[in-house]
DNA sequence: GCGACAG
DNA sequence: ATCTTGTCGC
């Protein structure tokens, strides 16, 4: 018999990780809850900053995004970021920051076992520390179903941290046959150009999220999914309601905070 | 077989 | 993810 060639610089990941996670992945997805499932409501139109007899905690109010952001210099350097905002003023309500060593690498597909530990601390601390703007709903840097085994990010962080979220791609991953010239065939379709944003349904027929002009006169769509106990639907119109630019405020928050912490550490190669 | 592939 | 300043325009 011959002894399979070694790959020193892969002696870390190998398929084995892999069959692991997607077993994980799985699993995990079995408790996963497709609808709106939640005790607060949103506010119905024109009723919604004065108090009119709403019982304190019925409205979605604390709206969560977390992200990360690396070291140019060290890769495996980083910081994840939770920030949340107020669902109505889009005024920031709380932030927190773990710098941390990453220890498992980027795969495609398996952004979850990279990234969620650190954002699940930070949620963590929160609750622990009863923090009354703890978190209503959460919105996510990375993809919800609209992912190969259909259990992305979101989803990951939403069934683990028993928190309705909503995946937020900024670049879209190859799913069941979409691509980017698909989604560029739809957004440019006659009959879609006054919408502002079109399902994203695959070769089977599956739904997995939608692309979404977030800003007028936008070329490049952010692509929605829904991650854990929210419905297609609630999700694209929290984000319509959160976006001032492309991309949604707690998820633009957390990213340039999250970057302006690393700065800030100075590990960004500038020792001027 | 080759290429594609969230952050 | 990160590398990157100013600049053209509403």
């Amino acid at each position: 018999m011959e002894e399979p060639p070694e790959e020193p610089s892969q002696s870390q990941e190998s398929w084995r990780d892999h069959h692991t996670w997607i077993t994980t992945q799985d699993i995990l997805r079995e408790k996963l809850i497709t609808e709106d499932s939640f005790s607060w409501k949103l506010s119905s139109k024109g009723a919604s900053q004065g108090e009119t007899g709403y019982k304190k905690g019925e409205e979605l109010r604390y709206v969560g995004g977390v992200d990360i952001s690396f070291s140019k210099d060290d890769p495996s350097k980083a910081c994840g970021t939770l920030v949340v905002l107020d669902f109505h003023t889009l005024q920031l309500l709380y932030q927190d920051f773990s710098f941390f060593t990453l220890q498992v690498p980027y795969v495609p597909g398996f952004l979850a076992f990279r990234e969620a530990p650190v954002l699940q601390q930070l949620l963590e601390k929160m609750k622990r520390s009863d923090n009354p703007f703890y978190p209503q709903l959460l919105m996510v840097d990375g993809n919800g179903i609209l992912h190969p085994r259909g259990f992305g990010l979101a989803c990951h962080i939403g069934v683990e941290a028993n928190l309705p979220t909503i995946g937020i791609g900024k670049n879209l991953h190859h799913v069941d046959g979409l691509t980017h010239s698909t989604v560029r065939k739809l957004l440019g379709a006659e009959e879609n150009s006054s919408k502002d944003f079109i399902n994203l349904v695959g070769c089977s027929g599956r739904i997995w999220g939608v692309a979404m002009r977030s800003t007028q006169g936008s070329i490049k769509p952010i692509f929605i999914s829904i991650g854990h106990m929210i419905s297609l639907q609630t999700a694209i119109t929290i984000v319509q309601k959160t976006c001032k630019f492309r991309v949604p405020e707690p998820i633009r928050q957390a990213d340039i905070r999250s970057r302006d912490y690393i700065r800030k550490l100075g590990m960004n190669g500038k020792v001027t």
